[in-house]
DNA sequence: GCCAGTTTTGAACGATTGGTCGAATTAGAG
DNA sequence: CTCTAATTCGACCAATCGTTCAAAACTGGC
């Protein structure tokens, strides 16, 4: 934690609670791999700039000049958590676009897919979402893209059913598919698992909404 | 700006270009007001945690003391910026719950109140969304209280649109709120004032999506 | 049980931060 | 102009930050 902002009454939460006689720590193999996992999670719920290199040290079990031998920075780690993201989101959005199948089906497939990674990988997307600011240079340049890139993936969808009439005309794909993304993206911030819809019921429901609305 | 984390090749951005011979600064009348509305500003842009003191006075054209006089805290601030959110988002809603209307005029009036706001307020409203985690103390947990009551009411138009069977009843009230309410959401991401569309347009076509759905 | 390579420690660094405070400045009323 | 209160300055503080690095500790192969 170490908030960068302290109030006059010190909220200070317990950190070092564990500690028995003889085993200390959890203490998984420290790897890089390991490293971005528990930083995503801390980035997520305390933020980027708020979070110290000491902060993910003691999550892990380690000081935090450990975290340089498996790492070049804090911010990195920060990239390696977009790359995680990236990495399970391109490809099998791609697959779906380019399967022949109907734009309905794409669209179907394509919500739940995002759905899916927004609330399984729920700590990484929010801070894909939250934290991009803290990215610079060509980096950030290349995130801002394939972020892009993959909004266009969607606008394809809703474009390629406009033509075989399908979809409505009138409508703009590009704001429709912002507003699926946002509708999709959203979850991360109300969505706990082991709620009452696991992420494929709640993919049937945006879907269904999206295609053919709420009124009866 | 001045980033927690510098990478090798500072891209330091020319700050306090305009220095000409006599007028230093633009400098507006400090007050709380405009400490308020710079600071939500440069949140948006770089986040609560980036941003020092320094940064929102220098952006004021004043020594980081003089707001001091103005401000309790670096955290009142952030407070204060919650705090215009929510004055200008929930009294609108609330009068729109309670008129007397159907619920899709209610729905319609309810996303156009809540589209425009996210692109008229983009600064605060994305501030608002992604800093909560910076909130401590009984003022964090009356914002979350807040914030869900603000969405429960999107909830309440639904489920009075199913009891007067206009809306399907097969839907659950809650996931189409918090459905709608990331699409509108999310337009602080990539809306843009000055665009091709205006934020009633906007409002239009996410209207006739969720009412009637994308297929034709 | 020794050795080389890998991994972690712990202390130190320079920089920056939020916050404080008395002195200096400004503004307005009389 | 004068006096007072409101406002701002500018120097300062303690804490925390990201980062570095030599030394220590651990590791597996021989």
């Amino acid at each position: 934690m170490s908030e960068k902002t302290r109030l006059d009454a010190p909220p200070r939460t317990n950190r070092k609670v564990e500690k028995s006689e003889s085993t200390e720590r959890p203490r998984l193999k420290l790897s890089q791999r390991a490293i971005v996992a528990t930083a995503a999670d801390l980035f997520a719920r305390n933020g980027f700039g708020a979070t110290s290199l000491d902060d993910i040290g003691v999550a892990l079990g380690v000081t935090k000049g450990a975290l340089y031998y498996h790492v070049k920075n804090k911010e990195e780690i920060l990239k390696l958590v977009f790359m995680t993201v990236l990495t399970v989101s391109e490809e099998p959005l791609r697959r779906i676009v380019e399967a022949e199948i109907t734009p309905v089906e794409k669209l179907r497939r394509a919500i739940l897919h995002h759905v899916a990674i927004a609330a399984d990988r729920s700590p990484a997307m929010t801070v894909f979402y939250r934290e991009d600011v803290h990215l610079t240079g060509p980096f950030a340049r290349e995130i801002a893209t394939r972020k892009k890139a993959y909004e266009h993936l969607f606008e394809l969808i809703i474009t390629e059913g406009q033509q075989i009439n399908t979809f409505k005309p009138s409508l703009d794909p590009k704001i429709v598919a912002f507003g699926i993304l946002g509708m999709c993206n959203w979850l991360s911030e109300w969505y706990r698992s082991g709620g009452t819809y696991k992420p494929e019921q709640i993919a049937e429901m945006f879907s269904g909404l999206v295609e053919s609305g709420i009124e009866v």
